[in-house]
DNA sequence: ATAATCCTTAAATTTACCTTAAATTTTTAT
DNA sequence: ATAAAAATTTAAGGTAAATTTAAGGATTAT
C-alpha cells in the first residue's frame, strides 16, 4: 500500500451500502484498521438515500444488489441532490456492461469476489487525487448537472427538461447555474443578487423573482407549487 | 460562447505554460480579446515555478510537454506550496491516460490541437464555479440538533420530527432554535422574548404563547400535554 | 438602422405570517 | 370552595412579502 497522509482522510465521512451484513462488518473493520474513523452503514436503498440526506457522505461503497431498489437507481436518486463519488460493487457482469454504457463519471466500480483492501486501496486513491490536485468535488463528476427530470450541459451551455431542449436566456441560464451549484441550500436574495448579479447591482430585488419566475415556468412541472426553487419566507 | 460576467474575472491572473512561442501568443491574444487583462507567460518548468511564487496565480494553463520538466512534475511541486488550479494541455494520447489515471476528469485537460476558444471558455467555466460555489457547504460537521424524535437541521434550516418534514415559519424555528440552545432550562417569557424577538419588541406576550402552542402542535405528539415545551406556573 | 429579444421596472394580486383580541381552562391565593 | 390571576387555545384582522402580469427601455442580432 502506498503510504499516504491519513490526516485529512480519516474524518471524511464514508457510507457502505451492503445487503449482506457479514460484508458491511468485514469492510468497516478493515476501513477503520486503515485509519477512516467516520464510517456508516445502511442495508437498503431507500435507507441509503435518507441517510445521505443525513449525512452528505464524502463517498459511497454501493452495492448494486440491493433488497428494494438497485444501486443503479439509487445513484440516479442521489444525484438529483448531490454528487457524491461512488465506488460500485457488482457480482454480475451484466452489471459492469452498464456502468460502462452509463458513462459513470468520476464514479469508480469493483467486481466482486473482491479484498477488503482494494476497496480500502479504491478509496485511498479517490481521496488521494482529489487533494493532491485540488480538484473540487465537482470536477469528479461529469459536466452535466441533473436534479429530477432537469438536466444541464454545461459544455454546450444547454438545459433539458425530460430530454426536451428549453431555450433559457442568459440570465436565467446564470441563475440556473447558481442556483445548481448550491443545491439544498438556503440563499438570501441578496446573496444571489451578488453572485449572479455582481455587487454593483443597484437594482430592485423584484429583477430576481420575475427570473426565478421564468425559471419556474420553464422547468417546473408546477410553476405555482415550485419542487426545484422552494420559496422560504424572511431571509 | 455564452456571454459571462467579466467584472470578477477580468482582473484574474492567469499564467499559460508552453514551450511553443507561436501558442502563448495566441492564447494571450485570445484571452485579452475575451477581457482577461492579466496575462503571464512561461516556457519551461522551473520558470513556471518561479513564476508562481512571485506573483501566485489564480490559474495555469500547463503544456505538459516543457523542456527542462513536464508538466506533472511542475505540478507537483507546485502543490508543495500552493493549490492553484491548473487547466493541462497535452498532445499525446498517453498524456491523457496518465491524466485520467490521476484522476484529472474531462474539466482540467485540453488536448492538442485544441482551439483557443475552448481554452477561454474552460477558464470562464472554471472561475464561474469556483465563483457560484459556496464554500459554506463544505464544511464537514453538520450542525444537527435532536431531542426525542425532533431533529433541527441548521444548515438547511429544516426542522423534522420522526424524519417527517415539519414546515415553520420563521419565528417558530427562531423561537424553536433559541429553546433548543437553552435545554432542560427555565426561561422566563421577558428572557425569551428579548432574545428571539429583540428587546425593542413592544408587544404582548401572549405573542410568545401562541408562537409556542404552534411548536406544540407541531412537534408535540400531545399538544395539550407537552413534553418537551414545559410550562412552568408563576415566575 | 431596424427588428427582435431580453432585462428591468412597476403595479396589481395573492399568499403567508405575525399579532391581537377574546374565550376558555388551569393554577394560585384567599 | 371561590375568586383572581395566569396560561392556554381559537379565530380573525392587518401587514409585509412573494407572486404574477404587463409594458417600457436596453441590448443584441440581422
Amino acid at each position: 500500500m502506498v503510504n499516504v497522509d491519513m490526516t485529512i482522510m480519516k474524518n471524511k465521512k464514508i457510507l457502505l451500502v451492503d445487503d449482506e451484513l457479514d460484508i458491511l462488518n468485514l469492510l468497516e473493520t478493515v476501513l477503520k484498521k486503515e485509519g477512516f474513523n467516520n464510517i456508516y452503514k445502511t442495508t437498503s436503498g431507500h435507507e441509503t438515500i435518507k441517510m445521505c440526506e443525513k449525512i452528505a457522505p464524502d463517498l459511497i461503497v454501493l452495492d448494486i444488489m440491493l433488497p428494494d431498489i438497485d444501486g443503479f437507481e439509487v445513484c440516479r436518486r442521489l444525484r438529483e441532490f448531490c454528487l457524491v463519488p461512488i465506488i460500485f460493487l457488482s457480482a454480475k457482469d451484466d452489471d459492469v456492461d452498464k456502468l460502462l454504457g452509463l458513462g459513470i463519471g468520476g464514479d469508480d466500480y469493483i467486481t466482486k469476489p473482491f479484498s477488503p483492501k482494494e476497496v480500502a486501496f479504491r478509496i485511498k486513491a479517490h481521496f488521494r487525487r482529489s487533494e493532491y490536485f485540488n480538484l473540487k468535488s465537482l470536477s469528479d463528476s461529469k459536466r452535466i448537472i441533473r436534479f429530477g427530470d432537469v438536466e444541464i450541459d454545461e459544455d454546450k451551455g444547454e438545459v433539458r427538461k425530460k430530454s426536451e431542449l428549453v431555450p433559457l436566456t442568459l440570465k436565467e441560464y446564470s441563475l440556473l447555474l447558481y442556483l445548481a451549484y448550491n443545491p439544498n441550500k438556503i440563499l438570501s436574495k441578496n446573496q444571489i443578487l451578488e453572485k449572479v448579479w455582481g455587487s454593483d447591482f443597484e437594482g430592485y430585488d423584484n429583477t430576481l423573482m420575475v427570473h426565478i419566475r421564468h425559471l419556474r415556468q420553464k422547468l417546473e412541472n408546477d410553476p405555482s407549487n415550485p419542487k426545484y426553487i422552494i420559496p422560504l419566507y424572511p431571509e
